[in-house]
DNA sequence: CTTTGTGAAATCCTTCACAGCG
DNA sequence: CGCTGTGAAGGATTTCACAAAG
């Protein structure tokens, strides 16, 4: 039924979504394509497009029930059901991720943080407390984790992906700085700090000496 | 000179980067677009593209000289001139960002940590002293910072970028989970550490229940 | 014989423009 | 009259395939 939606609609439904919670706590009851066009950032062509792509309809004239679309974007994305997700590395980033609210939030249920590190495992963090990566294996299984993040150094990253995968893991989220291979049907997302930082230094420098004439969008 | 690069290439010249650094850290002195491809997960006709748009020339037969390219690429990026950098917002994830080793490599020069809570005023995070956010704005001009972080809450996001292009800031690194505005002559990169775990969300449900039957690209 | 550099084809995504509905 | 839904046009990006170079 699912009939194969965009991925480049996919990396926006979850836009749509934060504008259109802020909308509902705000209690407004529709909204044009416009108005989340502007909230989103994006183009309100766009969002009609993405948003017909679920069969999702509008009134015409009115615009779209807010509502309606939140619990139609949350089922799409498959939101309405309760995700198990293990941490692991708990350096810098792994601890702020482990507190940060917007991966507790909306589903998604932290069931472990691990680290390799004797003098981590056992201590507390947001709650938790960190276990040791060598019980990974069976901790992931069990608890029936679906989804990691890895926020290991880049050596151990690719190891640690592939005793996930093999334990039932079958999205990763990667923070470590390296790519990392995985079998078909498992989803990657990186997230590269430095990257970022090195895309960014590449346009200052654009816009800083020569005439200010290249676009930039910035996409996912 | 630099004729109009491609943003798709642009964002991945920093992955060939770090797989160009780690070759050269194992002496080795030539890499084809194959090997290159593998390192950087992506298709070896793209990295041949991508490289012919900035005029590098590998040779054939034998592939592309490391040291060769990194400075190439290098330069293309900007990376061979230092940038300071403003963080500002020092939650968990602001923290995490300035004890980050990859933020504070390759040309990026961390010059101030800044946040509104009175409590978080003065305290030292990885050797730095966490200044007043209502400093920002001369903080800025005097040290000529040019990228900023954004790792403060979505609620204050617009205000902070504001502030900070009106003072010189021309690259922006967002961390809130919200949509800013900004001149067209300001570089925006944003990420969304929520909405990448949704993104997840869908294609972990896609794999899950049906046939195993979709791609997925994990594009920037 | 290996590997680059690149036209051309194919695919994907965005934007435009407007018919049609409420 | 306002706004959605969508065919068609326009761009951008990826992939293919191969001639040319070392």
């Amino acid at each position: 039924m699912t009939r194969s939606i965009p991925e480049a609609t996919v990396a926006r439904l979850p836009l749509y979504l934060r504008a259109l919670v802020e909308c509902s706590e705000a209690d407004i009851v529709t909204i044009s394509s416009t108005g989340l066009a502007a909230a989103s950032g994006v183009n309100a062509a766009i969002v009609r497009k993405d948003l017909s792509q679920l069969g999702a309809f509008g009134t015409r004239g009115v615009g779209y029930r807010v509502v309606e679309l939140i619990d139609e974007i949350s089922s799409v994305m498959g939101l309405d059901q309760d995700r198990a997700v293990v941490i692991v590395g708990i350096g810098n980033l792994g601890r702020a991720l482990a507190a940060y609210d917007g991966f507790t939030r909306r589903g998604f249920d932290v069931v472990g943080l691990f680290d390799a590190a004797d003098a981590l495992v056992g201590q507390t963090i947001a709650g938790m407390v960190v276990e040791d990566a060598a019980d990974l294996d069976t901790a992931v299984a069990d608890r029936g984790a679906t989804i990691a993040v890895i926020a290991t150094p880049a050596a151990h990253a690719q190891e640690t992906v592939d005793r996930l995968v093999a334990n039932g893991v079958t999205a990763i989220l990667n923070f470590a700085p390296v790519h990392i291979d995985s079998p078909e049907h498992v989803a990657v997302r990186k997230v590269d700090l430095s990257t970022e930082l090195q895309i960014l230094s590449f346009y200052e420098q654009l816009y800083a000496s020569p005439g200010p004439d290249q676009q930039l969008a910035t996409g996912t």
